[in-house]
DNA sequence: CCTTGTGAAGCGATTCACAGCG
DNA sequence: CGCTGTGAATCGCTTCACAAGG
């Protein structure tokens, strides 16, 4: 579903650690608040919500930059993963629909707080195309290959309905785009070298109900429909 | 960051298989509603996003559905994958936060789809409690616990600032929910029996811009900050 | 002859356990 | 002595390649 770029493993990060850097950064960010200074990988682990062997080993793919016998500098390790994920550069982002989801992510402040920057949004929806939101004035989409080159955006996030996001993502990869959040619950297929990352949020929730379902089935019954279910594969 | 269920693999379904299984899903649904009554592992992985060897391998996991030298019924492989996510049966589903977010998902279409249904609001601030949202009443945070009984929520969604996430969450715990489906930016602490997924939007795009900037630093140059990268690691 | 279902090989990520070093 | 950094063992998922079967 994510096609895999050239070379994701470039200088020889593993794609597993990239996607744990971010929790790395934001507990040693919420440490940094409180006025902690340094940081055992035992203590930033159970920070990050993750074992601390493999902390040890994503942080040992970055560089040495713990002290044996002390821990890691808050500071210092901040600073070289926030490097390390480009964050130390700023991002134009745009969002293209700006209905409920699009609106909630406008306003989302966690995106501003990392480097990233909403200076685009887009709708097709004339009703629309003028409003202002989060100090924004909505576009209309077809000054979507214009503005992105204008604005020099760089990661395009699609929060349009289904049947429209095959669309858009053809017109901002022509537009020279080649990073996407896709919210909208279909496989986008793109070219080599574009990096689509989905969310899907019904996905999410039926993960959760084959694991309640599983839950509710080994306590003894549950809600409903505990009958078939031993009774083997046979059609 | 998730805590692993006990038996998370009881009836020996991998967690990875799982996690695609809503996708094959909604693939297969689009098939019925252009008329397709079959389909082979090669299409349908097509349709899916991912390989046909995997989408076989992830099938035979549920049963011997196939027809060899045919392909897939299509309408049968709906029913057992959605009987296998849980998803004959219905899921009362609550949001506690109703800001942007939390407004998105309570109107978000892709929920109500697929068995589940959005049952409660709730919020902490007065001048939302009482709005009528999605069809539904914003309920007080006080009545949490009351409410989940109530209805029989059994999944709860989190949209909440980070700081209030970790004490709805034990509220929601200790009222008897045990799948939690967390947006807010911070670590969960949940008992062994309680499943969280988290969606981070933030971290997505910081996943992108890792790797956008992996690709323009390899074109040469790049937007900034092309210096310092070819070094080593020497603080 | 076509496509499924699956052993077996391959591969990446996690975990263990300890050597190395401040 | 404590904690990091890492080789080695392990685990689980993916992919290959083909036997089984309509």
């Amino acid at each position: 579903m994510i096609r895999r770029l050239p070379q994701a493993r470039s200088r020889g990060i593993p794609e597993a650690t990239v996607a744990r850097l971010p929790l790395y950064l934001r507990a040693l960010t919420a440490l940094t608040e409180r006025g902690v200074t340094t940081v055992s990988s035992e203590d930033l682990a159970e920070a990050a919500g993750v074992n601390s062997a493999k902390l040890r080993k994503d942080l040992s793919h970055l560089g040495s930059y713990g002290t044996r016998g002390v821990g890691y500098d808050v500071e210092y390790l901040i600073y070289q993963i926030s490097r390390e994920l480009g964050l130390t550069q700023d991002w134009a982002v745009a969002i293209v629909g700006v209905g409920n989801l699009g609106r909630a992510l406008a306003n989302y402040g966690g995106f501003v707080s990392r480097g990233f920057r909403v200076a685009a949004l887009f709708d097709s929806d004339p009703g629309v195309v003028g409003d202002h939101i989060a100090g924004l004035n909505v576009e209309h989409i077809d000054e979507l290959e214009t503005v992105i080159k204008r604005r020099g955006v760089s990661i395009v996030v699609i929060a349009t309905p289904a049947d429209a996001a095959q669309q858009v993502c053809d017109r901002v990869i022509a537009a020279g785009v080649t990073s996407i959040l896709n919210f909208a619950p279909v496989v986008l297929s793109v070219p080599d070298g574009v990096d689509v990352r989905k969310v899907d949020l019904s996905i999410e929730l039926q993960i959760l109900a084959f694991h309640e379902q599983r839950k509710a089935n080994r306590e003894g019954g549950g809600p409903a429909m505990a009958e078939d279910w031993q009774q083997g594969a046979s059609a």
